[in-house]
DNA sequence: ATAATTCCTATCGAAAAGATAGGAATTTAT
DNA sequence: ATAAATTCCTATCTTTTCGATAGGAATTAT
C-alpha cells in the first residue's frame, strides 16, 4: 500500500478546505466523512507543514494556505504518511542494512521510489477537486 | 511500503536458486539469510505459481523453472505481497466503495497502480543478480 | 461567563506483518 | 526395513502499524 486512509483523509480534507473560505474542523470532517478525533490529528500535520492555517476560539477554523493548485500530491502525502518509501531499505531504517553497499536490489528501489514520487509531484489538489 | 520484507526474501531466495541448479531450503535459507519458517511459508506460494519445482524426501530441494530473465519482478511480488495496489481504493475493498462512480480521486490511483506495475514489470530476476 | 473552537497527550483495538511450532507425508540411502 | 532428510500442511504467536477514540487545556468571539 502507497496511500493509506490517512493520507486519502488528509487529500479529502484538503480539496474540502477548497470549496469554502474557512471551515470548522467539526463540519469539514461531517462533510468528507473523516472521523472527527481522526480528522484532529491529520489536520495538525497538516497545520504544522504550513499547508493550512488555523485560527482558534469560537468562529475559528481551518483555510488553505494557497490555491489547489499549488499542492502536489506528493507533498501533502509526504507529510501525512508514515513513509512514502517502496521499501524498508530506502526508507528510515536504510542505513540499518549491512548489506547496503553492494546489495543489487537497492538500485532498483531507488529507482521505484523516484517513479513514484514523480508521479505523485505530476498532480495537485486541483486535479482532485470534483468537476462542474 | 510497496515491497515487504516477504516479497523482497522471496526475490532473495529466487536469486538463490538461480546460482545453483538444485538445493534444499535448508541450505537456501542459510545463505540467503532468510528464518528457515519464514522461507518455507514463501516457498510454498512458489512452488504454487509454478516458479519454482520441488522435489520431496531425501535428497529432495527446490529449483527454478525459468531462465531467470523470464521472470519479472512485478509477476513473482504479484504471488507474494498481500497486495500490489496503491490504495485500498484500487485493492481487494475496491466495490466496497460508494464513492467510486463518481470518485476524482480514484483514476490517479489506477494510473499509479499502472505506473508501478510497468516499473516492476521492466525488471527481472537477472537484473538482481549480484555481478563480478 | 459561556460556548465553540483549536491544540495536546495519551491510549485503545483491530489488522497486518514477521516469525515460529509441530508433525504428517515422501523419498533416498543404508 | 529402517533411518534420515526433506517438502508439505495447519495452526499459532508476537510485534508493529493503522485507524480511531478520550479527555481536557488553551483560546477567542459573543
Amino acid at each position: 500500500m502507497i496511500v493509506s486512509t490517512r493520507g486519502r483523509y488528509a487529500l479529502r480534507m484538503m480539496t474540502g478546505l477548497a470549496e469554502c473560505d474557512r471551515t470548522s474542523l467539526r463540519e469539514l470532517a461531517a462533510a468528507q466523512n473523516v472521523p472527527f478525533k481522526y480528522a484532529e490529528s491529520i489536520m495538525s500535520s497538516l497545520v504544522k507543514a504550513g499547508f493550512v492555517e488555523s485560527a482558534r476560539g469560537k468562529k475559528g477554523g481551518y483555510r488553505l494556505t494557497r490555491a489547489p493548485a499549488e499542492y502536489t500530491l506528493a507533498e501533502v502525502l509526504r507529510e501525512t504518511e508514515t513513509s512514502l518509501a517502496a521499501t524498508d531499505c530506502t526508507g528510515r531504517k536504510e542505513q540499518a542494512c549491512p548489506r547496503a553497499a553492494t546489495c543489487p536490489t537497492l538500485p532498483v528501489w531507488r529507482a521505484l521510489d523516484e517513479t513514484v514520487n514523480d508521479f505523485l509531484s505530476r498532480y495537485t489538489l486541483l486535479d482532485l477537486m470534483p468537476k462542474e
